[in-house]
RNA sequence: GCCUCGGUGCUGGAAUUGGUAUACAGGGCGGACUUAAAAUCCGCUGGUCCUUGACCUUGUGGGUUCGAGUCCCACCCGAGGCACCA
């Protein structure tokens, strides 16, 4: 009987189907284990081999998790909302409801044929209102907490589309669809405060079993920074120019001030500006910049010279000039700098532009200045008053502690990370149920008339002022004030694409659950995840915007855990053949079920396990499949004959246990690579003894492959006369004993060099092998009268003999 | 420019974390089987030479060490991220 993928996949497909083997039961009393993959959006053309790679290993752990006796949750569902369908409805007319549907039937059913052990009585969709009823009820609660407010706020528009783009849609400055160059245009927007949780977003980070990597990214993309709020006060009156500094060492360096064109000084002492119209027309031009412009201009800086102001430094006194130019940025610190041309490079081409005084104030510890360009290092101070001599380290300490006194500094922290701009100008997304009363204001729905449907709209285009076709239903948008009964209108901004992908791990929990988002004890049972596989590049937006929902959900009571993913694994990407990323319009795609009408399942699944190491972005290679599907022919044949009858040799019974060990080691570390390299050798080794590979060896061997070959197993599981399912087994346990202490193969380096091995007992002291080692017939000619200086010797595995 | 990873045969990669470099696979070459091909099976496969043995070899150059792919310093190259964040 010959392998045959085809004859036995969708036959135990079916079985494990039809006997529930993997419903997740609620009350078992076993510890639990939530393995999680980053729910997919449900597009048209399918999902490739690239997403199914992450989901093998998942699988894969998911499986072994079982057999070790945890009580395992492993769910699946949809992020359905999204452009492509929204896109897709604009040219058909066919309504996104429609074509995710269809998307997701077909999606479900490449899963399926995967052997994937998802347990699918927990499925979710982001875009059903059952599901986005709770999403809109955390924006209540957000809101209710002021945490969700409206803002006039300069966002990315496309001049030729007339809409407003996210920033995903935005790419090198160009409309995504169009091609037109973006522009800025200020439109009130929805933003949630995720400042407010800046610390505990970058505290946190710290406990959680995550890449080094995305932490670091985290923590970079919120950017907290310390320094000092310095007061510069204006010459001849009350005003002052606050700015924002980590490198209050360099103060008395400092020969200009510089506001952001956005800076509100500007409109306030407007009168004493001599040459306003000037600056005005530079602040127009700055505003006007297209993003592309503001990227090609980082090397060439701009500005202007404010003529009737000037800056006091409070550290001696100085009178400086002021200048508007655009590379200080209105939405960080104060939106104004001190500048110190001689210590920061931004500052010193600005200076040497413009013609500016460069004024040192600090030198390395060792070693000389270069003239050409600004010293932006620590160092020590010189030309600084009473600071002389300190190192910039508690220079900044004290220079901000002197103006502290004086009351002309504060001690403060910036962060880089801005509040989140939460709403979109699209259709298919969670409708913000907000109304707009001419009365009242903003009045939120209350949560009894949750969820609020998205409804049906004829035209998918958006109306051209830049709102949302829900602008466009005129009976939709008109209500009445829940409040005072007058004429009001529904908000018509969507959420965007992040909203639903906040919290869906939460809602596999209890997907059912009409009264609340997720229930209590359930919540507690599960959480946190325990694995949470996906791409890389979610790295600062899914992954960032949940930890933020989830921390406001434990803050409002609504679950007990402070963080939501415990351990996260990324997975590397899976690229075509010529190593170009995998796309369609590339029409290099590989669907999982081609590869599985050819070879079968369990070789695509090997196979994306066995191509490298699981993070790494990995090309595809058609002969590498074939030759994993060779390795399963030949594993087969062993199998399914068992020539060895019952009981297996005492080699094989050691080998099988070493196997087993390696195995679970690898597996525990997700180096799947190599833990099929393990099953590989154990394979060829068995090959040369297969008539001592008995059943109690198979069938150990079945087991421990059987979360990488679900079908495979069963198969030739059920052969060998097993009536119950080979994934209700338990994970075998290694019997220590029987492995056999064998002659180990020990190295003896002369001086370091490898000159012979020699093959002896295990375990042999120092001088045991030195004996061996010295009368052996290669070593011996290399020591003959040579004057041995050492001998270093590590047990097992290398004696080093060091002679002159 | 800054941050974070990486650089090992012809290719994907392994190396117990300082201890036998090139596991496992792919490809190539040779052989068996076959009328032939595919499939399968067996063998060889880092380089150089004076080929019995020795020398060289983990991007480059230094260093530490009895011993370095692994640690340290400098540099080169590649990938990803951030990008005027004061």
């Amino acid at each position: 009987m010959n392998y045959e993928p085809q004859n036995i996949e969708k036959k135990w497909q079916d079985y494990w189907g039809k006997n529930n083997l993997y419903k997740t039961e609620e009350g078992a009393d076993k510890p639990k284990c939530y393995v999680l993959d980053m729910f997919p959006y449900p597009s048209g053309s399918g999902l490739h081999v690239g997403h199914f790679k992450g989901y093998v290993a998942t699988d894969i752990m998911a499986r072994l998790k079982r057999m070790q006796g945890f009580n395992v949750l492993h769910p699946m569902g949809w992020d359905a909302f999204g452009l492509p369908a929204e896109n897709y409805a604009l040219k058909t007319g066919i309504h996104p409801a429609i074509t995710t549907e269809k998307n997701i039937v077909n999606i479900k059913n490449q899963m399926e044929r995967a052997g994937f052990s998802y347990d699918w009585g927990r499925e979710i969709s982001s875009a059903d209102p059952a599901y986005y009823k709770w999403t809109q009820w955390i924006f209540l609660k957000l809101y209710e907490k002021g945490l969700a407010y409206k803002k006039l706020l300069p966002i990315n528009w496309c001049p030729s589309c007339k809409t407003g783009l996210a920033n995903e849609e935005v790419v090198e400055g160009k409309c995504e669809r169009c091609g037109t160059e973006t522009t800025k245009k200020d439109i009130e927007q929805w933003v949630l405060k995720i400042t407010d949780y800046a610390d505990r977003l970058l505290n946190d980070l710290e406990g959680l079993d995550w890449p080094d990597k995305i932490k670091e990214m985290q923590k970079n993309w919120i950017g907290r920074s310390e320094g000092w709020e310095i007061s510069f006060p204006i010459k001849g009156g009350t005003e002052e120019i606050k700015v924002f500094t980590t490198r209050a060492d360099t103060l008395f360096g400092c020969t200009y001030a510089v506001l952001a064109p956005e800076h509100p000084l500007l409109e306030k002492l407007a009168q004493k500006i001599e040459n306003e119209s000037d600056v005005l027309d530079y602040i127009e031009e700055a505003k006007n910049k297209s993003d592309r412009e503001r990227i090609s201009e980082v090397k060439e800086k701009t500005g202007i010279k404010i003529i009737g102001l000037t800056a006091i430094n409070p550290v001696n006194n100085k009178e400086i000039p002021i200048f508007v130019a655009d590379y200080v940025l209105g939405h960080y610190g104060t939106g104004a700098v001190m500048a110190v041309p001689a210590h920061d490079a931004r500052d010193f081409d600005f200076a040497a532009k413009y013609g500016l005084p460069i004024i040192r104030v600090i030198k390395p510890a060792s070693g000389e200045i270069e003239e050409e360009k600004a010293f932006v290092d620590d160092g020590v101070l010189f030309a600084s008053d009473g600071f002389d001599g300190l190192k910039s380290e508690q220079a900044r300490e004290k220079i901000g502690e002197h103006l502290e006194k004086q009351n002309k500094a504060r001690k403060t922290i910036n962060y880089k990370l801005r509040d989140w701009v939460f709403s979109r100008q699209r259709y298919w997304g969670e409708p913000i149920p907000i109304i707009i009363c001419e009365k009242c204001g903003i009045v939120p729905l209350s949560e009894k008339d949750l969820p609020l449907e998205l409804p049906k709209v004829e035209k998918y285009e958006p109306t051209g002022t830049g709102e949302s076709p829900l602008a466009a239903i005129d009976d939709w948008v008109n209500v009445e004030c829940p409040k005072c009964g007058g004429k009001a209108k529904r908000e018509t901004n969507t959420m965007p694409q992040w909203a639903g992908s906040c919290w869906y791990y939460l809602r596999f929990l209890d997907n059912k659950n009409d009264k609340e988002l997720v229930g209590k004890d359930k919540e507690k049972r599960w959480m946190p995840v325990d694995l949470y596989v996906g791409g890389a590049e979610h790295a600062v937006l899914h992954l960032l915007y949940s930890r933020f929902w989830h921390k406001f959900l434990f803050d409002i009571g609504v679950i007990s855990t402070n963080e939501p993913f415990q351990k996260l694994r990324n997975v590397g990407l899976v690229l075509a053949a010529d190593g170009q990323k995998m796309s369609k319009s590339k029409g290099n795609v590989i669907a999982p079920e081609q590869v599985a009408d050819e070879f079968g399942a369990d070789t695509l699944r090997i196979y994306e396990m066995f191509m490298g190491p699981f993070d790494q972005a990995i090309g595809w290679n058609t002969q590498g499949v074939s030759g994993v599907y060779r390795f399963l022919n030949r594993t087969w044949d062993l199998a399914a004959n068992l020539y060895g009858k019952e009981k297996s040799s005492e080699k094989v019974i050691s080998e099988t246990n070493k196997l087993v060990r390696r195995a679970a080691v690898d597996l525990e570390k997700m180096k799947f690579n190599t833990c099929v390299a393990f099953f590989m050798e154990y394979i060829n080794f068995i090959s040369d003894n297969k008539e001592h590979w008995g059943r109690d060896c198979v069938e150990k061997f079945l087991k421990i492959f059987s979360p990488f070959a679900p079908h495979f197993c069963e198969e030739l599981w059920s052969n060998i006369g097993n009536n119950q399912s080979i994934t209700l087994e338990k994970w075998p346990a290694v019997d220590e004993k029987s492995i056999l202490e064998e002659k180990i193969v020990m190295a003896i380096q002369i001086n370091g060099k490898m000159r012979g091995k020699i093959e002896i007992p295990a375990d042999l002291d120092k001088g045991e092998v030195e004996d061996i080692a010295f009368n052996d017939s290669k070593i011996a000619p290399w020591i003959q009268g040579k004057e041995i200086k050492d001998i270093v010797f590590v047990p097992n595995k290398i004696i080093n003999i060091v002679i002159k």
